[in-house]
DNA sequence: GAGGTTGTTTAGAA
DNA sequence: CTTCTAAACAACCT
C-alpha cells in the first residue's frame, strides 16, 4: 500500500468517508498500533470531534480533527477501509473509528507503521523526524541541486525521505526506467536531471491519479513480479540488483550501468 | 527451512 | 559529515 500514490488513494478515501463526520466511538483491537498514546487518551482527544480535513506529505497521511491531528503511516501493508457499523472485525483491523455514518478502519497486516496522535498546531516533523518536501511539490531547481549535490546512488537519493518525501522502491524503479538512468548512477553524475525530473513528475501524477503504481501497459510494474520479466519497451530481460538495501528492477539495455 | 516483501529506524563501519 | 550495511520490527508468501 505504501508509496506516495497509494497514500494519496488513502487520503481520498479518508476525505470521502470521514471528513465532515463526527467521531462517536474508537476501538483499538490492537492497542499497540497507536504509537504514542493509549486508548483512553486517544478517546479523550478525539471523541466528539469531527474530521475536518486530510492532507498527505510524502508517505504520511495527516487527518485533522479540530484541536488534534492523527498521523497515519501505512508501513508496507496498511490501508484504510470504510465499512458499515455492524460489519465484523477483519483479522488485521487495528483501529476502528465509528462515525456518525459508518466506520473508518485502519487495517495493517504486518504492523509496520501505525497511528500517532498530536495537537493540531505542532509540526509533523516532531513525529515523522526529518522529512523533505513532498515529491510532487519539489521544484525543478531544487531537484537538480539535490541530486547533483550528492554522491550516493540516484535510487537511494530518490528514496531518501529526508530529501524528497514519498518515493519508495517501486516508484523509484519506475522513474529511473522511464528516464533511462541506471539506479547505481551517482547523484552528481546524473547527466540529465531535467529528464529525470520530468519522468518523476509524470510517474507521480499518473500513479497518484490511479491511487497505486499502475499494473498497466508500458509500466515496469506490469512485469516486475515475473521471474522471466522482460522490458516493456525493448524486450531485454529485466535485471535485479541490490541498491540502497532494496531489490531494484531495471533494464540493462535502457539503463546502462555506470563505470 | 530459506529467503523474499511497496516501510522506517538504529548502530556501526568506512 | 556522507554513505553504506545489517539487523530489527512483523506477518505473511513462495
Amino acid at each position: 500500500m505504501p508509496e506516495l500514490c497509494d497514500v494519496e488513494g488513502q487520503r481520498r478515501r479518508l476525505d470521502r468517508f470521514a471528513v465532515g463526520r463526527s467521531i462517536e466511538g474508537i476501538e483499538l483491537p490492537d492497542t499497540e498500533i497507536v504509537r504514542n498514546a493509549d486508548e483512553s487518551s486517544l478517546r479523550d482527544a478525539l471523541l466528539g470531534a469531527s474530521f475536518t480535513g486530510a492532507y498527505r506529505h510524502g508517505k504520511w497521511l495527516v487527518a485533522l480533527a479540530e484541536s488534534h491531528k492523527l498521523l497515519v503511516h501505512f508501513g508496507m501493508t496498511g490501508l484504510l477501509v470504510s465499512t458499515d457499523s455492524g460489519e465484523s472485525l477483519h483479522r488485521h483491523d487495528r483501529a476502528v473509528f465509528s462515525l456518525d455514518d459508518g466506520q473508518l478502519r485502519y487495517r495493517n497486516q504486518r504492523r509496520l507503521g501505525g497511528l500517532w496522535l498530536t495537537s493540531a498546531d505542532s509540526p509533523i516533523e516532531q513525529i515523522t523526524g526529518p522529512i523533505g518536501p513532498d515529491a510532487q511539490a519539489v521544484s525543478k531547481q531544487d531537484f537538480a541541486a539535490l541530486v547533483s549535490g550528492r554522491r550516493a546512488h540516484v535510487k537511494a537519493i530518490l528514496m531518501d525521505q529526508s530529501a524528497i518525501a514519498g518515493i519508495g522502491n517501486l516508484l523509484s524503479d519506475e522513474i529511473l526506467w522511464r528516464a533511462y538512468v541506471h539506479p547505481k548512477v551517482r547523484g552528481d553524475r546524473v547527466a540529465d536531471h531535467q529528464g529525470l525530473y520530468k519522468q518523476m513528475r509524470k510517474v507521480l501524477s499518473e500513479s497518484a491519479r490511479r491511487g497505486q503504481v499502475p499494473q498497466a501497459q508500458g509500466w515496469l510494474q506490469q512485469v516486475r513480479e515475473r521471474s522471466d520479466a522482460s522490458c516493456p519497451r525493448c524486450a531485454t530481460a529485466i535485471e535485479r540488483a541490490k541498491v540502497a538495501g532494496r531489490t531494484a528492477c531495471l533494464c540493462p539495455r535502457c539503463q546502462p550501468a555506470p563505470n
